[in-house]
DNA sequence: TGCAAAATAGCACGATCGTTCTATTTTGTG
DNA sequence: CACAAAATAGAACGATCGTGCTATTTTGCA
């Protein structure tokens, strides 16, 4: 039978969207029960409890995330173009975050000192998509794109920065340079570690 | 009388800790009340809704967070010597809070999107620091102490970047090596838009 | 020291929460 | 079509939430 399977799927559709504007943490079953227009022992029996739910959230947030992001930018050639692409889709989706909210935020706020298995899978995602970014600086400067002093892990972090500050300031405070100045950092990190020749072109939009 | 804003004190102080740990939203008059020894009633009494609790919190929170950072660094010369100090301040409550938790950067995921005095509060907060961060930029420019060509903006965004990077990485990533390289990336700031002279002496520490 | 006022406690309310149990409906297949 | 299994509904549970009401206690001044 394939029917559960499908409910299922429309569940966390919608879990996917109250959470990503209220939270992991505001995620309610009976909520959940009324969007969906079934009854809360309904909504249960797919996930056996909430933070069952929660960690299917999750995992179809990664899997979004990867799709709209990681993979598209694999297929640009190793190197600065992945780096730029990576970035890239990042702020594409960013943009759309704007208005709904961001889990892999939101969830790292709420669940930072709470440990258990949520958090785990929480945890666990942030860190493949991040090693995913500092894998692509990596391979810049093995391509010799780099200069010889640039430290990668510093990259990633600096980006990552960048990314959080935009959320924070264009999402709380309704900064509308916020996206600007995203993309002038990422430009200001290659100026920097980037060989001179190779420098900054804008990125694309 | 004075006994009536004596307890009241003594609330706030321990949501302060509550807050810190489970954010603002996870304040309840009911833990509350259990903390400070009190009954319910007693502990709502002094405020009269959830709501003006969670102001007072946050009016105590920037109050400290003023004393700390803010004022000890105006004690130093306008221009690079001011900017270092705040961010050297910042530095250390950051330090402090990679244990407890910050509400201002819990407070925005919260109510990012959830209108209300609370959320004024909040951002009203946030952006007077911000801003004072923003001047002290900006008087370095005026200085001379920066490049013609350095966006005061961009900097401060960058630098607020940094400070919210090594939240998300310490915090809940537990990367020990996020402190480092949040003072890298302060100093690589400095490199790019000092002037050639006057480019980072190492954050004292 | 007495007494009004301020501070605190006690109790109850309606609502919502996650979860459990049992009944009912729907599904896919022989 | 029949029938077992899967999917969903319904009702109830104990807990916790913010808040309102009414006592009771404590405080500080006359």
């Amino acid at each position: 039978m394939q029917k559960g399977e499908q409910t299922k799927l429309a569940i966390i559709e919608a879990a996917l969207g109250l959470a990503a504007q209220i939270g992991l943490e505001g995620l309610s079953i009976g909520v959940l029960a009324e969007v969906t227009q079934m009854s809360k022992s309904g909504v249960f029996a797919h996930f056996g409890s909430r933070e069952e739910l929660q960690i299917s959230v999750i995992r179809e947030y990664y899997a979004r995330f990867s799709d709209e992001v990681f993979f598209p930018a694999m297929q640009e050639a190793r190197g600065l173009p992945r780096v730029r692409a990576l970035f890239a889709n990042w702020m594409k989706r960013v943009a759309v975050e704007l208005q709904s909210g961001c889990i892999f935020i939101s969830g790292a706020v709420e669940f930072d000192d709470r440990p258990g298995p949520v958090r785990d899978a929480l945890a666990g995602s942030v860190k493949t998509w991040l090693e995913a970014m500092y894998r692509a600086v990596v391979q810049a400067k093995e391509e010799g794109q780099l200069n010889a002093d640039a430290d990668e892990e510093q990259m990633a972090f600096e980006i990552h920065g960048l990314i959080l500050a935009l959320h924070y300031e264009a999402r709380f405070l309704k900064n509308p340079d916020a996206i600007a100045h995203a993309n002038r950092g990422f430009q200001n990190i290659l100026a920097r570690d980037g060989k001179a020749g190779v420098s900054a072109p804008p990125v694309s939009n």
